[in-house]
DNA sequence: ATAAATTCTTGACGAAGTTAATTTATCCGC
DNA sequence: GCGGATAAATTAACTTCGTCAAGAATTTAT
């Protein structure tokens, strides 16, 4: 009789994934806490956490922290086992593959990168095993356990026009790919359950349940970089747009009433990115430096040195990036938005003018909406798609 | 002992919801087909389905139109007995009542205008008692039975911050209005149930249930006039917004980046409202023509009769709607919007503009949202009230 | 100690929907 | 006009999920 593979999380009906997710997301929670936050009767928490339990997802805590200062049997509160299953976050760029190992908490355990050297589909496949591979073998610092024996998900966050729910790639502008199945074919190849994922969409479920989207019902993550681009959780769910397309907050035309508006790749004009994306930016402070070989490194420097032109080519691009975040929260609501990014240097020079604009544009009660503004490390992203795989466990079925 | 109250409609689960529901909007069905959109088994159908039918509420058509060709027992279709209850609505404004009777499917039977002679709470209370006891005890040109026993639910709209949850009005300008429990007393002198809810997003709901958003999992529905607003709906359910601003595409910026951004009573720049409100446009036109008597029925015959300088007024306030259905687009994705407005009289000037301008700036696939431009009669106001009405059957508990 | 408070557990119960077999009603070929 | 094919509707047994209510466990206060 061959070993029987390790119980995986029990996950067996609604209120089992409430009250897990309730844990997972809320950090220790007695009991009663989690009835209380779900509705559900605390017999059935009880019940639903006995198979966590022992398959060890969660465990009991000797209720150390005596949060109860009054009479009553003292609660014993349920915490997550972050090391019961490991999940691999690999993102994919035009240039490079970076991947992670993570925890159930979706804390990195152990990241790599690995240039991409060709763009062919075949080409691609093979060395993300080959990273996984490697990512499997690896030992974290602190030596924890072999990673190979708990880890069967694997999260891939691809920028474009991503369908979850086929694991298709539809169209990846960095990759010039059109209909990859690319979920089957890793999975085919890895021998893991892959699930795919928009990496903005991606990051924002990291956020949703392991950052600041935590007890929020709405919020959204802006990115601003190269591209920039939204994703928006209401009601606990991702929005996903009828077409395919949602929180193209870079595509929001901020500019286009002027008679010298700027142009944007997309076909529009006055777009957000047409401001604000690296790109704009560059060129802009171009520009105005009369510099045609300006980096965007030495326009940062000199704008922090005060040069007035270069300043005001970040004051507006902040401007845009208010009025986009404006039109957002007038539109949606959302309790909070994250603005994170790859230019986080230059995150002095952005972040006045995104709030004092956004101030001005809120509508009514809109203001009220917190705006948290802050860098993006660099795995940040493959973080994202690890969280998309933890999710999986959830809602798995590929259609 | 005291005659029973008629049995109200019979929705004790969720499956039974669901076939109602289903009925109700997507017109004559077969059991099995409800079966197949809802992903019920067609025994939950049958079962949900008798104690409606017992109720008077769906009936049984005899197939008469033979959708099927081949063999086999051929369906009988569910359908909704429209007359089976019958719904109020009434909007309030700052000048007037307007009051509707409409049965099931939200189809207006009788209609009323009367006008508000002021805006004190228990005068307005009383004004609208009177308009519902006029409605109940109208008989409707058909001569259909009375209305009064077999009308159990009121549904009011009003502009502003309204919580449908609490029945409150939070806030309401036209009526100078804070913090009034509107649904509680309109229920205790009318003795009808009384659910309250914001104008544009009880418009959205007849949309929804009984218009183009029929079908749809999201749309939005954006009303241009006096003022321009919007709500969404996405996966079914209204878009609330966290802090209760939700769909104020009227406040979306733009043209807030050029010095002379116009300004908007809101505090910001560049808002679409700040373009093209009735208003707004009025103001335009005045300037163009150097008239400061012009009106807008002036300026309107004018641009159809070719003055191109009143043309562009009318060009650049649809150019600046057509930027932010863009907007909506761009984050939402919906797959349908449906843009409606009192100015009827000005359409022709208008949705050429938004039409181009919106195919420029939306996104990708975004273009294959669906646009519905159209007038708004005035009782469509009271009517989506009596829709909200209608959809208080389903979730009807005052928090 | 005894009482009160609070958490957690247990087992019976009930609601809701599914599966699978059955009945009903029509069309089709002969 | 009759038997068979076919599909819709119904029925009854069963499964699943979660609630309810009672009680066990474990503490503080009197």
């Amino acid at each position: 009789m061959p070993r029987s593979a390790p119980a995986r999380a029990p996950i067996t009906s609604p209120a089992a994934a409430t009250v897990f997710t309730t844990v997972l997301t809320q950090g220790p929670v007695s009991r009663v806490d989690v009835a209380r936050r779900t509705g559900l009767s605390s017999a059935a928490v009880t019940k639903a956490a006995r198979p966590f339990i022992e398959a060890g997802y969660l465990e009991e805590l000797a209720s150390a922290g005596r949060t109860a200062p009054g009479a009553g049997r003292p609660a014993s509160p349920l915490a997550i086992r972050p090391d019961r299953e490991y999940f691999i976050g690999v993102k994919i760029t035009g240039d490079d593959l970076i991947g992670v190992v993570t925890d159930l908490r979706a804390q990195i355990r152990v990241a790599r990168h690995h240039a991409l050297t060709g763009h062919e589909v075949p080409h691609v496949v093979a060395a993300l095993t080959d990273l996984v591979t490697e990512l499997l073998g690896s030992r974290a610092p602190d030596g924890a356990t072999n990673f190979r024996d708990r880890a069967y998900c694997l999260g891939v966050a691809v920028s474009g026009d991503v369908d979850r729910d086929s694991g298709l790639v539809r169209y990846s502008p960095f990759l010039g790919w059109r209909d990859v199945p690319l979920a089957e074919l890793l999975e085919d190849a890895t021998g893991l359950a892959t699930t795919l994922e928009n990496d903005v969409k991606a990051l924002t479920v990291a956020e949703q349940w392991f950052g600041e989207g935590v007890g929020a019902s709405s919020f959204a993550l802006v990115t601003v970089g190269t591209g920039i681009g939204s994703a928006l959780v209401l009601d606990g769910r991702l929005v996903g747009g009828a077409h395919g397309v949602a929180g193209e907050i870079g595509h929001v035309p901020v500019a286009a009433m002027g008679p010298d508006s700027p142009l944007c790749h997309c076909g529009g004009t006055g777009c957000v990115e047409a401001i604000a994306s690296t790109e704009a930016i560059v060129a802009s402070a171009r520009r105005v430096a009369a510099d045609p070989a300006l980096t965007m490194d030495d326009a940062v420097s000199r704008a922090r040195a005060g040069d007035e032109p270069l300043r005001r080519v970040f004051a507006t691009a902040g401007h845009a990036i208010g009025l986009g975040l404006g039109a957002l929260a007038n539109l949606f609501g959302p309790e909070r938005i994250v603005v994170s990014g790859e230019g986080v240097a230059a995150y002095d020079l952005f972040e006045d003018q995104i709030r004092r604009t956004f101030a001005e544009q809120a509508f009514g009660s809109a203001v009220r909406c917190g705006l948290v503004i802050r860098p993006l490390p660099f795995e940040e992203w493959a973080r994202g798609a690890a969280a998309v795989a933890v999710q999986s466990l959830f809602v798995s079925d590929r259609l």
